[in-house]
DNA sequence: TATCCGTGGCG
DNA sequence: TCGCCAAGGAT
């Protein structure tokens, strides 16, 4: 910890906060969750932004604030709705573990969000980046709150050569952000160093003639900084082959099932589908799969409409569409639905069966 | 520690 | 087309 850190010592720190801090005041984006220091919508939009570009989140933060305006509103939400207006961003748990702790909130804080890392920490889906940037956001509490763009950021200023993909990374920059910190104004400090990160100290090509903290950066000085952050590749994903169908009843409504409560997905609708093991008959595999599972008794039309690929961050699925008819149907079964089209737009779909969905539609207005 | 967990954009 | 990338957390 102490050799890789070596260049903090050399860092001016009242003239690097000086300057980072004069430069995020001027030139920040202006982002609605800036608009005021509203624990609950700061700690929404950090959810949101878990992974997730700034652009991608705006509407989606709009929408869900104007939805669920109050720790109150999130709290007392149907799960279905929340899911709803999470639908595209991705990484569903995020949505479910967030109401869950807003749950707790109410009912062990009285509503208030914590100030406490101890506290903040313990809720679901606050890990140490989350926790630090609300307690510093929200609270002005100088706790660090080190994500992706302040490792590379502080990796090329103080020229740091541990590979930040390790997991055990992230203690030696909250090490360097502990000594670094601005006590007077944390909240902008750190939320400084992620702006410069995301507009300026860029994975590639760093604008390094436009950076307000140059003069302070090693890596600038050493010539090294395009070869900053080291960062060790990922294994590629695997590839998985899908079949799925949308079923029509005689009176064009459709089937739906409900995703297991854990697990890729969870809890997200989706149209009847299976992995494809069977590869030269996938389309009486994927009937006898329907007809177990879900007690149906079913005709799929042969003939794929179309193949859309779903690519994860650990596995693509390959799915060949098909349409069908749903025959017969004994019973209710739990975690699956006939509706109407209108009836659909309720239900959260992943990406991919949204795309289905459009196809089918398309598919059928055109015959 | 390594893997799981989404999605869209970009070079 | 393809790999990589983004304000991570849970297990």
């Amino acid at each position: 910890m102490k050799e890789v850190l070596k260049n903090i010592d050399e860092v001016n720190i009242n003239d690097f906060q000086r300057d980072l801090l004069a430069w995020f005041s001027a030139e920040q984006r202006d982002l609605p969750w800036r608009k005021d220091r509203d624990p609950y919508k700061v700690w929404v939009s950090e959810i949101m932004l878990q992974q997730t570009k700034v652009d991608t989140v705006i509407p989606y933060f709009n929408r869900f604030i104007e939805k669920f305006p109050t720790i109150e509103a999130l709290a007392t939400a149907d799960e279905e709705d929340v899911l709803k207006a999470w639908e595209g961003l991705g990484y569903y748990s995020r949505a479910r573990n967030l109401q869950s702790a807003v749950q707790e909130v109410k009912a062990k804080y009285d509503g208030k969000v914590p100030d406490s890392p101890k506290e903040i920490s313990s809720l679901k889906g606050v890990g140490p980046y989350t926790s630090g940037a609300i307690l510093s956001i929200a609270y002005g509490i100088p706790e660090p709150a080190v994500d992706g763009n302040v490792m590379r950021v502080l990796s090329r200023i103080l020229s740091i050569w541990i590979d930040i993909a390790k997991p055990s990374s992230r203690k030696v920059f909250e090490e360097a952000v502990r000594k670094l910190i601005s006590h007077e104004n944390p909240s902008f400090f750190n939320q400084a160093l992620m702006e410069l990160g995301a507009i300026i100290c860029t994975p590639t090509s760093p604008s390094c003639l436009l950076c307000p903290v140059r003069e302070h950066c090693h890596g600038f000085h050493e010539g090294v900084q395009a070869e900053l952050p080291v960062k060790t590749k990922k294994k590629s994903t695997r590839i998985v082959k899908m079949s799925a169908v949308v079923l029509f009843t005689e009176d064009n409504k459709v089937v739906i099932h409900k995703r297991p409560e854990e697990g890729l997905l969870a809890n997200l609708w989706e149209f009847p589908n299976t992995e494809v093991v069977d590869l030269q008959s996938p389309r009486k595999q994927l009937e006898q799969y329907i007809e177990k599972e879900y007690r149906m008794k079913v005709a799929i039309n042969p003939g794929v409409i179309t193949t859309i690929r779903h690519v994860f961050s650990h596995l693509t699925w390959e799915i060949e569409v098909y349409t069908g008819k749903l025959l017969h149907t004994k019973k209710k079964l739990p975690r699956l639905e006939i509706v109407t089209d209108e009836e659909l737009s309720k239900y959260a779909f992943p990406v991919s069966h949204q795309k289905i969905w459009k196809t089918v539609v398309a598919e059928k207005t055109e015959s």
